[in-house]
Formats: C-alpha cells, structure tokens, sequence
DNA sequence: GCGCTTTTGTTATATTATAACAATCCTTGC
DNA sequence: GCAAGGATTGTTATAATATAACAAAAGCGC
C-alpha cells in the first residue's frame, strides 16, 4: 500500500505525471478498507458520491453533485447529498471546506487529523496539508488561553505555483 | 490609546472584570480614526451594523443583525446588512467567521493579519488571535508547495477555559 | 445649485442546508 | 424463509444564507 507522499496521491500542485484515474481508484480503496475495518456501511450511494467528490481537486459543491447524479439518473434530491456527505464527513472520508462551502476528498483518512488545505484563488484547486508544525503552533496558542481544541480549521487562500506565472490574466489563457 | 493585551480588549476568555461598554466604545473609536485616516465612510448604518456585531464576543449572524436593524425602526432588507459587512470586512473592522458564517469585530483593525479564531461550542464566544507561530507555520507549509498566500482562515473550534469545567451539561447550567 | 459619485432602498431570486415523515432495504434471530 | 427492527433512502416542504439589478437618495466638489 501507497505510503503519504507517493505519487498516487495528489499532494501538490503541479504534479508531473499526476494519475488521476489512479488518484481516485485510491481514494475508492482506501474508503472501501476504511468502513469495512469500521463495519460502516459505504452504500452505492455513499460510493458515487465519493466518486464525484473526487472527480478533481477542485472541491466540490453540494449542488453540483446532486447534480452530477441526476444527469445520470439518480432520483436524488438535496438530503440525498447532504446525507451522504455527512457520512463520509464523520468518518473523515471527505472534508468541508469551510471558506467555499464546498467539500473535497480527505487524502488521509483515517488518521486523525484536522483538514488544512491550500486553496488556489485562481483555478480553483485544492491540496490538503498534514503540517504538525501547523496543528502544534495552534496547540500552543489555544494552551496558552486554556482553550481545549476540538476540531481545527484552517484553509489558506492564494495563487498555486502553476497559476502564479499566470496571475492577473482570466482563467485559463 | 491601549495597546495589544490591554484589559479593555476581550482577549481572553472569562476575562475578570471585562467592560463590555468600554471595550465597545475602544473598538467604535478605533474604527472611526481608521476611516478618517483612510478616507473611507463610516456611515451612520455602517456605525450601527458594527455596534451591532460588537454587542457580544458571540459573531453575530447577518440576518440577526438584520432583525435588530429592524427592530429599532431601520428600514433594512439584506443588501443594507450585506453591503456594510462587506465595508466593515473590506476594512479590517470585521472579520467573517466561515464556519459558523458570522461576522466577529476585529480586536485589532489597521494591522494587516488574517482572522485567527477560538470559538467556543458551549457558549459560542469566540476570541481572536494574533499569533506570529500560527502565521509562519502556514507560511513554511505554503511555501514548500510554492504557494503564495492571499489569505489565512484559522477557525478553532473547542471549549474555552470558563465552559471546560462546565462540560456535557447543557449551555447554561 | 448642479453634476457626479457613493450610499442606501427595494424587489426579486440564487445558493446552501435541514426538518419531517414515508418507503425501502438490510441484517439478525428465529 | 421470514418477520422484526434498525439503517438508509425517497419525497415534500421550508429554513437560512447571500447576491443581482435597478431606483432613489444622500454626500461631495465645484
């Protein structure tokens, strides 16, 4: 099995070679193993959703997945999507992304760990961080306040390293 | 004028002996020299909208504030809240709390800084950071990957000092 | 006052999300 | 197999959040 850090996942942006059919086959396994080591039930519904989540690194919206599963026929309405996600939420499967209400593909699940995610303002992608320096320093601020850390969001805004040659410029010249 | 970590800004949780009014009062004077300095208007509605926010360390959710608005006899529909948020956001006044869609008085508008957040679940107040680790711990993270940072969202959620003994019974108790 | 810009009022609507209850499916024990 | 019970999904309605578009009014420079 793939280990943090290998090419399969999309950890960057940019990335040579980036193997997207690849990427998300291994989200599929991963979430697969996950709720079946956890007796969760990942339903075709919850699967495909998954699925479409995943389908780029641009996080997704609610909407446009129920969508996306109405064009192919689905009966689906808005509980079908939020129910959906909120399963794949809670078992850490996907993250919402607070700042865009959108949810996108958690590349670690599993591991506990806050979403950090670096948000490109210009073609919309996303890659998730796993920084310990991140989580330690807000662990240390809220210590000193006596504040006891539940869940962390961060979710930083900017220009990707292959939408920065091009900024100012419309997408995609 | 009061510096950072003075007692009339709420800065901690469960501060002894917080003067809301005053604090209040500093935050309306501090907005009112920023815009003169800028040459930005702080309109009577734009005023009011930032008394409005600052009437707790809880954010205050737009419509809300449009209730109050209403309440005292202002002929408001969304737009007037929306548009003097995006004022008051634009100016560093106000800060919007993404995971809760809220809007938070800055404690310290004027110096540029992205809106660090501890938010209480139990008692919903949420106090502001300004931590120089948090921030450079980012700007490493960032970095490494070539991103260039626009702007931070840091939103902690958890259980502040005053409400941690208090825990699992309900707000209030 | 007059013209221009900014701000606010007003109406309508888009976007995001949840409540409530019915129908169906899945498992488990018999 | 099959009934009971819980989990999942379908369905309808509605709540909560936010913006578009254009008209009216207010403030500012001359």
């Amino acid at each position: 099995m793939k280990t943090r850090g290998s090419p399969i996942i999309f950890s960057r942006f940019g990335e040579d070679g980036h193997d997207h059919r690849a990427c998300v086959a291994a989200a599929l396994a991963r979430a697969g193993e996950l709720c079946a080591r956890r007796g969760a039930r990942l339903t075709k519904l919850r699967r495909r959703v998954l699925e479409i989540v995943w389908r780029s690194h641009e996080p997704a919206r609610a909407y446009a997945i129920l969508d996306a599963l109405q064009g192919e026929g689905y009966c689906a309405a808005p509980p079908t999507v939020y129910r959906a996600l909120e399963f794949l939420v809670a078992h850490g499967l996907v993250h919402r992304v607070e700042s865009l209400n959108a949810y996108a593909g958690c590349t670690q699940p599993g591991e506990a760990h806050a979403g950090q995610f670096l948000i490109c303002g210009r073609c919309g992608g996303a890659v998730e961080l796993d920084d310990d320096r991140i989580r330690s320093a807000i662990a240390r601020g809220a210590e000193r306040l006596g504040f006891e850390i539940e869940r962390q969001t961060i979710e930083v805004l900017g220009l990707c390293p292959v939408c920065r040659p091009k900024a100012d410029g419309p997408e995609g010249p």
